[in-house]
DNA sequence: CCAATATATTGACATATGTCGATGTCTATG
DNA sequence: CATAGACATCGACATATGTCAATATATTGG
């Protein structure tokens, strides 16, 4: 399974560096998309904890202690990471594993590029 | 004149690869307040309008009309974009001339930096 | 000093967002 | 099938945000 997200995670915007040329408003609205998900403290942990993982991958319910936040707060953030194309997960059984897409995060961080 | 914002760009939290480790919450917090002020299309497309001048500045008068917003609305995502450290300004007489401070942008890069 | 222009601020509004408790849904296991 | 556990969803709430019209604050020219 471990289906990437079909939301944004195809409509990279990838290699669309913001400094080179004005931006299209498609393309200032999928990479929007893109830095939200990555604006707020609660997520960009989420993230770091789950990229911080020996296996690359990390269960939900392992999740919520390090976070501090109530189940159902990390459960929302980790539906927004997930539909920004920044996690993919996989469910076994009872649980949900989660684990980073580097290559979207690699293309958000393109967007940066010097020019 | 011509003073870097005084707010975040100091605190730069560079460096600091969101995939390398576990955040702490200041450097989360620090960071979800960078990505933050990329999380609008109209910002976007303004930094990128401004990244797009031959001169590397342009004057906060050419920018209302291609970005198709209101005046105030304008300034205000351009307060956004300097409390962030995202671009600087400089007041000659009565216009205000805003240039893109590409070390934080490359400080937000590194920041999803592959690990 | 007054009029004109550029920019910032204020006030108002609708909408979006982070958070949690309560509840629903699914799955494994007696 | 009943129970327990993991996860998602719902409802509610306070707060934040994007937007604009109106207004305030410079600054330049006459």
């Amino acid at each position: 399974m471990a289906k990437a997200a079909t939301t944004a995670a195809d409509e990279q915007v990838c290699c669309t560096p913001l400094l080179a040329a004005p931006l299209s408003d498609d393309d200032a609205d999928e990479l929007a998309r893109g830095f939200h998900a990555l604006a707020d403290p609660a997520r960009l942990r989420l993230l770091s904890l789950i990229a911080a993982q020996p296996e690359g991958e990390v269960c939900a319910c392992d999740l919520v202690e390090p976070l501090g936040k109530s189940q159902p707060t990390v459960s929302h953030h980790l539906k927004v990471l997930y539909e920004a194309g920044l996690v993919d997960r996989e469910k076994r059984g009872t649980w949900v594993w989660y684990r980073v897409v580097p290559e979207r995060v690699a293309a958000l961080r393109t967007a940066l590029a010097e020019q």
